[in-house]
DNA sequence: CGAAGGATTGAGGAGTCTCAAGTCGAGTGG
DNA sequence: CCACTCGACTTGAGACTCCTCAATCCTTCG
């Protein structure tokens, strides 16, 4: 959509704006080159296009250059169901690691780009490159880590609280990456929201609505600005399931 | 409480009868050997132990010998939220990898015994051994393709669905370890599986209750036996969310 | 301009939570 | 050996949230 100083196909890892959030975070120069090798940039994808689909051989992973994602689980009667949200410098692609296949299909929420990381090549380089074991490592937990935090959020059935949650989310992922934490595009439809959270896409629109009324955001379209994040961060910690 | 063969704290891994399931799968015997070195076995836990706590410093992960665990994470307003189970020749502790201090309290629900693996060590052990680096990728691929699995039934609203899934996950995990997938004991208490699953006790009781007298399961306190395995699975695909 | 998809808003109903009793079983102590 | 207590579980009735269904509005795009 828009041109990204630093994101053209010919940055290498050494360069990349993203390199705190992505792989190559305290890595030797030396180790850096190695790695940019392997890294397979370029693949601009187009709204609605299909970075991988469930069933897929798993072959690599994939760093968010610029856009966003959303990964879709399909069972076995058809249903789909969103199972997360990719920003920049964000890895996805990690759901095939265990099965040798992809159990997602990733789909570009808005024109996005990638780095490719072939997966078998990163294998190869971690053991030559213990920091990148360490690194994949962490970022692996990272992935379990915000998975279970989203656990505990769908248990606690409220739709208030994981909205709040989601725009909380956003807002602090955002601010990793140098953006603004309280005013931003959401990438995604309602429907995914919906999907995501376990709402109706009714209930997504008349919680956001609420919201926006009480003055906890402001609300245009797809456009947030969030007004009062204390207010926010309480509802999210203030479930109902407390015995 | 009782006795497992081929569980004592001297086994070693190239023996241990849950070797399939745990980390040394297509290992060489030379590779196991160097792993067996660095494991330490022993440790058993009563009922309400803790094998860690959150906000310990992550030294390593733990294999389940035998017994059965849960993980709770503390929001900061002291809720507590169930966020697994784990059974034996399962691997629990990874939740420590991204930040270096474990984000869950680990608690046994009945007496239970692990091994402890150090993840220095297997890091560096994983430098040496490509397989051994390969199976923890996988391992922590399949927390990752786990987790996502549990996301998507926590998205679908339905009391049923999410109960039925519990027993299904329960006795498939059971089958991997060549016990009954049709009968067993659950572990945990009536309050673990409401919060794990985001109900409340009450509807978990009445849940089971009506699947017992429709002929699903015939349940008495923990022990449960599976009936009708099918009615059972299309209970958890047939989702009502569907759009 | 009209069509189509996404989003908002409204009314009614189903399912789960809340609150409250009541049952069952295990462990304790007289 | 039995009464007691305590915790875990079960069962019931009413309230509330969210879902379902439906109409309308808005934006985009041919």
């Amino acid at each position: 959509m828009k041109a990204h100083c630093n994101t053209g196909s010919q940055v290498n890892c050494g360069e990349c704006r993203l390199g705190d959030l992505c792989l190559p975070i305290s890595l030797l120069r030396n180790d850096i080159n190695q790695l940019d090798q392997i890294v397979q940039r370029g693949r601009p994808l187009q709204k609605s296009d299909k970075l991988y689909f469930a069933g897929d051989a798993f072959r690599a992973v994939f760093a968010v250059r610029s856009g966003s994602f959303k990964t879709v689980a399909v069972s076995t009667d058809g249903e789909e169901q969103v199972t997360g949200f990719y920003l920049p410098g964000e890895i996805l692609g990690m759901d095939g690691i265990a099965t040798n296949n992809h159990t997602n299909t990733a789909i570009a929420l808005e024109t996005s780009s990638v780095c490719e990381i072939p997966f078998n090549q990163l294998e190869d380089l971690s053991v030559k490159i213990p920091n990148l074991q360490r690194r994949f490592f962490q970022i692996m937990g990272k992935e379990i880590a915000s998975d279970q935090e989203l656990i505990s959020l769908l248990s606690k059935n409220s739709a208030d609280e994981k909205m709040a949650f989601l725009l909380l989310s956003i807002s602090q992922r955002n601010s990793q990456r140098g953006l603004s934490a309280t005013e931003f595009y959401l990438p995604m439809a309602r429907s995914d929201i919906g999907n995501y959270l376990g709402l109706t896409i009714e209930t997504v629109s008349r919680v956001l609505g609420r919201f926006h009324k009480s003055g906890l955001i402001a609300l245009d379209k797809k456009h947030v600005v969030i007004l009062d994040i204390d207010e926010l961060k309480r509802k999210v910690s203030g479930g109902k399931n407390t015995p």
